[in-house]
DNA sequence: TCTGGGGTCCTTAACCGT
DNA sequence: TCTGACGGTTAAGGACCC
């Protein structure tokens, strides 16, 4: 019934893992973990040779290290994906204004109002060629899924992974779908999957035949009308492209539950502060202030209070904020606060330049503050580990004067003598580096002493050696 | 060693006003 | 004036996505 297939869906492949071993020679075919390295850390993103092992995204890093105990652990360096990821974008914005990114690694792009294709065989071809720019231009691979609609380009690109193309021929969708889980539909999560199990509905197919008065019955008026929908394979919701933003909010998950009220207090004070700072960089103010509690036992409360008017003064915000708190029980202990606002409206700030430059700077000191997990630790005897009082996560109190200097797995380094590098650990004063860069061949490991005057933190190296005109960065040669 | 961080959207209930 | 049907806003929680 719908037109041809032009609507494009977008999936890099195990984006961030695949960043790192792009960036990391001696990376590529080993197993990489990203995410989160604390001990309550989960994984962002496993190469597909750490998925061999059982780990996936979503999974507590605890356990991936148990069954991939040999895997390379890293940080995610969000600054790098974003500018691989403008890339990307770059290269769909050349087949179609209609580009309406949903993350770092994914898009819709509609062909038709691009006039980049009108049909199956001419999508087909731009989604060949496309593959190919973007492996050129940063390296890596993308798989991509061509239908008539949203839904079925994203459910095509799923089933092409990885490295691969899908294009689903009009006609064809319901009996492709018909044997496919519901959980592959978007929007069916585990909740809702586990939900329509038990009425004995486990594929597509069984989806369309339960009709849509049960459906709705059964999961709601907005949700049951559009399972039933995407179950016929129908689904005519347009590519937009800039949607602005709702909210903005920031959270922070503590290595150990807080217990101490003026602690708590003071973290809260902490996370309106940057949330402001986020906001004000977005050139929004917002009207609704949102506090979000997670307590020891994982259970979840928000607290929201909405103002007269849109605020972006930090000083307001906080204030709510610790309004906000007077109302909540924290006996028993608190493993996560953030802060949020919602009910945004545009807010041209006057210094708006300044601010985000604050703001950016802000957030790349505190990049180089997470803890730094080692990863190869190896045999490594003697000397006591720094043993650091847990929970005192980040700028505790500047307490301790003479900081050690923190080396995070995965952060990009110059050494003087042996130029540019990685950490792969660090622990007991000391911290490893492989000297490679994207384009060399798998290097060489070398341990200093963490206070190494010759080893400095720089920037990430691009991913494709040719855009070498620019020395803006650390081109000191 | 259980379970991140940034979002979006939906539902339900209370409350207010028409 | 009382009651009801609605509709909008606010608040809280939950599911889901990457």
């Amino acid at each position: 019934m719908r037109a041809a297939p032009t609507i494009l869906h977008l999936d890099m492949d195990a984006f961030y893992a695949s960043v790192e071993q792009a960036a990391k020679p001696s990376l590529r075919g080993k197993a990489v973990i990203v995410g989160g390295l604390g001990p309550r850390g989960v994984v962002a993103t496993a190469s597909y040779e750490a998925r061999r092992f059982g780990v996936h995204s979503a999974m507590p890093t605890a356990q991936a290290r148990r069954l991939c105990p040999n895997g390379a652990y890293l940080i995610p360096r969000f600054t790098l994906y974003r500018a691989v990821s403008d890339l990307v974008m770059a290269r769909l914005r050349a087949l179609s204004p209609l580009v309406e990114p949903l993350s770092l690694d994914e898009a819709f792009v509609d062909l038709e109002a691009g006039e980049a294709a009108f049909d199956s065989a001419g999508a087909r071809a731009a989604g060949e060629r496309l593959r190919e720019e973007i492996r050129a231009a940063t390296g890596l691979s993308a798989s991509v899924g061509l239908a008539g609609s949203k839904m079925l380009a994203k459910v095509a690109s799923e089933a092409a992974k990885p490295d691969g193309l899908l294009l689903i021929e009009p006609g064809t969708e319901r009996e492709l779908l018909a044997p496919m889980s519901v959980r592959t539909l978007p929007g069916v999560g585990p909740a809702t999957g586990e939900h329509l199990r038990r009425a004995g509905i486990t594929t597509v197919g069984e989806l369309a035949e339960a009709g849509e008065d049960e459906l709705v019955r059964m999961t709601g008026r907005a949700h049951g009308v559009a399972l039933y929908r995407m179950a016929l394979g129908l689904d005519d919701r347009p590519v937009v492209a800039e949607r602005d933003a709702k909210s903005v909010s920031v959270e922070d998950t503590f290595d150990v539950d807080l217990h101490d009220r003026v602690r708590i207090r003071g973290e809260v004070q902490r996370l309106a502060e940057r949330c402001v700072g986020r906001l004000r960089a977005s050139g929004h103010s917002g009207r609704t202030i949102v506090l979000k509690v997670r307590r020891y036992d994982f259970s979840t409360l928000t607290r929201s209070e909405t103002l007269r008017g849109p605020t972006d003064d930090p000083a307001v915000v906080r204030e709510a904020a610790a309004r906000l708190l007077e109302g909540v029980d924290t006996t028993g202990g608190v493993r996560l606060l953030g802060v949020g606002v919602s009910g945004l409206a545009d807010y041209t700030q006057e210094d708006l330049f300044a601010q985000a430059e604050a703001e950016a700077r802000a957030e790349a000191a505190e990049g180089l503050d997470e803890g730094g997990g080692a990863e190869g630790a190896d045999g490594a005897a003697g000397e006591p580990v720094p043993a650091e009082p847990e929970g005192m996560a980040e700028s505790s109190a500047g307490a301790e004067p003479a900081q050690e200097r923190r080396w995070p797995a995965g952060t990009d380094v110059r050494h003087g003598e042996y130029g540019p590098g990685w950490v792969q650990g660090s622990g007991v004063g000391r911290v490893t580096v492989r000297f490679e860069r994207p384009g060399s061949a798998p290097g060489r490991v070398r341990t200093f002493r963490v206070d190494d005057p010759e080893l400095e933190p720089s920037d990430p190296l691009p991913l494709v050696g040719e855009h070498a005109e620019d020395d803006a960065g650390g081109g000191t040669d």
